[in-house]
RNA sequence: GGCGCUAUCGUCUAGGGGACUAGGACGGGGCCCUCUCAAGGCCCAAACACGGGUUCGAAUCCCGUUAGCGCUACCA
């Protein structure tokens, strides 16, 4: 392949990295683009993975998949006050769980502390920003007056204005001072790939401090710092960062760097139209998971909140979700998050995912409530009762009933058919018991099953309904589950007709009203 | 306050000037299937925020209004 030696060719040529006039084709030229793209996704470790980080983590993911591009994963941890070495593990876990592996990283901002201090002192010496010895007191106390007029507060270049001898002074003095970027008045604008052309004028932005007076880095300095020394292509984060973009830009251009693409991808709400916090509840990726949420379930919740392929699809594998993604189909508006269609979907991979995959989460979960299962064969019981799920967790419940039938507690609906029956329920059930004591023990399976029910019940003229309901109550609590005689199959034959007789009897000599 | 972003059924969305009596999905209602439920199938209710333009023609383009959200730190 000819592709090879210009690949070669771009990796070692110096920035600005996008070939210009290099005698490419146009085509060697766009595929070499295309295996350039570098995507990363960048929490701060200050509390656990949020969904909507979760997604803008999907995005990224997905965009460097279909591209053929790297994400990098980079722990923005500067915040020492805030970030902790657990809220990064729990983000790496949340990751990991979702499916979302990354080329390169994990890399810690923290460790970039000198780089980012160069990069400040460069901006200062070449007179793109300025020593300010203002006070937070100071700069509270002008915030404070300036706020009183009603206008907005804009640092006043007081320490701008300051001649090199005055610097040199304080500096000697020993007072401390951080650096501020000296801001252009100039129009700051960039193509964003979500919402197309966004302008701001820099006389509307204020001279922010870069570096602190203890020489760590702000924000906007360290992520451009870090974004260029990664070779970052597309910055594809939360809207909430819109307005820090152009003070980003103004920092690429000040660097002398090309800017790379941005694309701000919107918020997610809670079920009020808020912004999601921890009064909705859960807001964790973890809480999903525990929850008995799938993975792949909720990536495809999670990449239709704000995104859509175009069309009617739903259901989306993660291959076709790969091939499909773009950044034109990301959605401008914020999205609320429904978990009851959260829950849907999950049913829905519940219910096409084969037994034998589920059975770890199954597993886990019987194990926190504390039901043994020994060294029975969950397979058929998973089988018998996931495609009535719509969690692990309401999934894992409804083994354990089946492992152990005096579980079974008696819902609403269990309630009323044993009114409406009154004493039929009883006689109805120890009928049934008698014929299926009746049955060989080897002949135990849904089809005799079925059979033996059946006939039992055009024997003594009894609906079928009325023979079948009471077995599935006396069995589950509930009027809910797969067919009676899978369910019989399932249970097995001691525990099925104990727990028959034993029903039949609580609800014959004592008040079936209770 | 300033600056910026956004605006289609309750919710997620399709739609990029005529194909729109505005389509799909969740949720809701009804029917079918069936021993029940779930799944599945069929049907129903449900939206272009408002006001101006542009145009022969606007959900689609432009401008306002309103509302919501974001940022406005020596936080990220």
């Amino acid at each position: 392949m000819g592709g090879k030696r210009p690949v070669a060719k771009l990796a070692t040529m110096p920035p600005p990295r996008f070939p210009r006039g290099t005698g490419l084709s146009l085509g060697t030229c766009l595929l070499s683009l295309a295996s350039m793209i570098r995507a990363r996704f960048a929490p701060s470790p200050t509390g656990y993975l949020h969904v909507g980080g979760a997604r803008t983590a999907l995005f990224n993911w997905l965009y460097a998949r279909h591209t053929g591009g790297t994400l990098i994963l980079r722990i923005e941890d500067t915040d020492r006050e805030r970030s902790t070495e657990a809220h990064t593990q729990v983000i790496l876990d949340g990751l990991a769980w979702l499916g979302i592996e990354c080329d390169e990283g994990p890399y810690f901002q923290g460790e970039y502390g000198a780089r980012h201090q160069a990069d400040a002192e460069r901006l200062l010496a070449e007179g793109k920003a300025y020593r300010c010895f203002c006070t937070r007191e100071e700069l509270e106390a002008q915030r404070a007056r300036v706020e009183v007029t009603g206008l907005g507060f804009r640092y006043d270049r007081r320490c701008f204005r300051l001649t090199p001898a005055e610097v040199e002074e304080r500096r000697g003095a020993g007072i401390p001072s951080t650096i501020r970027f000296l801001l252009q008045d100039e129009e700051i604008a960039w193509d964003d790939a979500v919402h197309g052309r966004i302008s701001f004028q820099g006389r509307d932005l204020d001279d922010f401090v870069i570096l602190r007076s203890d020489s760590t880095a702000i924000y906007n300095l360290a992520v451009v710092s870090d974004d260029i020394a990664m070779r970052i292509s597309h910055v594809i984060r939360g809207d909430d960062h819109i307005s820090n973009t152009p003070k980003q830009i103004a920092l690429y251009r000040a660097l002398g760097h090309p800017q790379p693409v941005f694309g701000h991808v919107p918020m997610i709400l809670g079920a009020d139209g808020k912004k999601l916090s921890k009064r909705h509840g859960a807001t964790a990726v973890g809480d999903y998971q525990d929850q008995g949420i799938l993975p792949a379930a909720m990536r495809n919740f999670l990449v239709l909140l704000g995104w859509a392929p175009g069309g009617d699809r739903e259901i989306l594998p993660e291959d076709e979700m790969i091939r499909l993604f773009s950044l034109e189909g990301i959605q401008k508006k914020a999205a609320v998050f429904d978990t009851t269609k959260l829950e849907w979907m999950n049913g829905q991979y519940l219910s096409a995912l084969p037994a034998e995959e589920m059975l770890g989460p199954v597993q886990r979960q019987l194990a926190r409530s504390g039901v043994a299962h020994g060294d029975r064969d969950l397979v058929p019981i998973v089988n018998a009762v996931k495609a009535r799920s719509r969690t692990i967790i309401h999934l894992a419940e409804q083994v354990a009933v089946r492992l152990d039938p005096p579980r079974a507690a008696l819902d609403p609906k269990g309630e009323t058919l044993i009114r409406k029956m009154g004493p039929a329920f009883s006689a109805n059930l120890e009928l049934a018991a008698r014929a299926l004591e009746a049955l060989d023990p080897k002949d135990w399976t849904s089809e005799r099953l079925l059979e033996t029910l059946k006939a039992a019940a055009a024997e003594h003229g009894l609906k079928l309904g009325d023979a079948l309901q009471p077995i599935r109550v006396a069995l589950t609590g509930s009027t809910v589950s797969e067919p009676v005689n899978e369910l019989l199959a399932v249970v097995g034959r001691e525990r099925s007709l104990r727990r028959m007789q034993e029903v039949a009897h609580q609800w014959t000599g004592g008040d079936a009203a209770a």
